[in-house]
DNA sequence: GCCCTTTTTCCTGCTT
DNA sequence: TAAGCAGGAAAAAGGG
């Protein structure tokens, strides 16, 4: 039996069900302990990567059956990718509210990650569900897990109680900040793929192209097709080219999303909408024929998939959420959180700089459910601060800029700690 | 519905 | 040469 035979037949290989049951296989067979050779892996990986954008190399996989993995042999050779892949559901939701499965499928990541021998375990106790699991103190975790995976599990568990238990009872939008760091910043341990050749081609696979659930869009995981936005309607010619050759996420957040200093590549803002195909990817005369109108696109497209973009309707009366400067501040703030992303440089002064700008316009985009954010975006609305005094010029300096005396909440008086 | 504010998007030219 | 900066222009969208 072949992974691809387990496939529904209507899944389309590269497409976001197919990654989804393909993701779901991964992890339930790596849990199981069984093996699958790493060639084998990159194979079938080639096969959906290439197959989503229709690259035109040929179809290995298809045409060579033989390279694929029977199901019991299948082995996930790198952990991360798997544990990473699904971009962790769960810390979305209440550990006491998880399902059996979701707590399998928790489990599932710690083994990967801690490369624990799970045929070890029984069954019986991988139905639980969240509530009970929280009921659990450490001897019990360690009765059944063992004194390797038990502490972890323990341990893991806590952090998303208490994160739940903090979420309730401090400032919503701080702690949205947070969250988003937190979420942002757990897919930065993401490595990339390893290169993978198909005779003269080579293609460098890395996790922003399967991972197609940023924390934002789980609820949209459904098979419903998707209309794309008006970016596949418009190219501008100087987007047109990083926006088609591959997909991004906003669960991404790879070395490539920095800036220069920390060896930055192009942002890829056009994530969250996987289901290219051949009709989204233009030729070069198209694009030039096609360009974007001046101005912020519509948002009907989002509307229209309420899906993805699963939220609330917005009262009218409702206080606007938080600004740019408000959003960037949070992030300096809290330095143990923020982790690189950005960093101050004069403290006093409020002079900081951005060290990973492209993964902190990602997480503005996040945050204003906009998933093609870039930092040539962000530091646009940033300079519109100059007039207003929020931020003050820094010349010279790249990727640094300073708080002005309109702005309000870094001050180590205001905040009243040392930073 | 109008107006204002705050972005967002695109663009050109310049600087590093 | 690429990345970043500066700022104009136009438009979206929320709120008053």
């Amino acid at each position: 039996m072949h992974l691809l035979d387990i496939l529904p037949l209507n899944s389309k290989p590269g497409g976001r069900f197919f990654l989804f049951v393909f993701e779901l296989v991964c992890k339930r067979v790596s849990f199981f302990s069984v093996s699958m050779s790493s060639p084998c892996l990159s194979s079938v990986l080639t096969h959906a990567n290439f197959t989503m954008y229709e690259t035109g190399i040929p179809d290995v996989l298809s045409q060579q059956p033989s390279v694929l993995p029977s199901i019991n042999t299948l082995q996930i050779s790198n952990p991360a990718y798997s544990s990473n892949i699904n971009s962790q559901w769960y810390r979305q939701v209440s550990p006491h509210c998880w399902t059996a499965d979701n707590v399998l499928e928790w489990i599932s990541d710690h083994v990967e990650s801690t490369k624990f021998d799970a045929s070890t375990l029984s069954l019986a106790y991988c139905t639980m569900d969240g509530h009970t699991f929280c009921q659990m103190n450490l001897e019990q975790m360690i009765g059944i897990f063992g004194p390797q995976l038990g502490p972890h599990l323990h341990e893991s568990l806590q952090e998303h109680k208490t994160k739940y238990e903090l979420q309730s009872l401090s400032g919503s939008e701080l702690n949205e900040t947070c969250q988003l760091l937190d979420n942002f910043l757990d897919n930065l341990n993401f490595p990339l793929l390893s290169t993978i050749r198909i005779g003269q081609a080579e293609v460098a696979v890395s996790k922003r192209e399967f991972d197609h659930r940023d924390d934002y869009d789980l609820p949209s995981l459904t098979m419903e097709p998707m209309t794309p936005l008006r970016d596949t309607e418009y190219l501008s010619d100087n987007q047109s080219d990083s926006e088609y050759s591959s997909s991004s996420n906003s669960g991404m957040f790879f070395s490539n999303l920095g800036s220069p200093e920390s060896g930055s590549g192009e942002s890829d803002p056009e994530f969250s909408y996987p289901l290219i195909s051949k009709g989204h990817i233009k030729t070069e005369k198209e694009e030039s024929r096609l360009k974007r109108p001046r101005g912020r696109p519509p948002k009907i497209s989002r509307e229209r998939n309420s899906s993805i973009y699963d939220c609330p309707k917005k009262n009218k009366h409702a206080p606007r959420g938080t600004h740019l400067w408000e959003f960037i501040r949070d992030i300096l703030i809290h330095p143990e959180r923020n982790q690189g992303l950005m960093k101050w440089e004069d403290r006093r002064e409020g002079v900081f700089k951005f060290l990973k700008s492209e993964a902190v316009a990602q997480m503005w985009g996040q945050k204003k459910k906009n998933s093609s954010m870039t930092y040539e975006k962000l530091s646009r609305a940033m300079r519109y601060y100059y007039k207003r005094e929020i931020l003050e010029r820094v010349d010279g300096r790249r990727l640094v800029y300073k708080f002005g005396k309109n702005s309000s909440g870094w001050k180590i008086e205001e905040i009243g700690m040392g930073m």
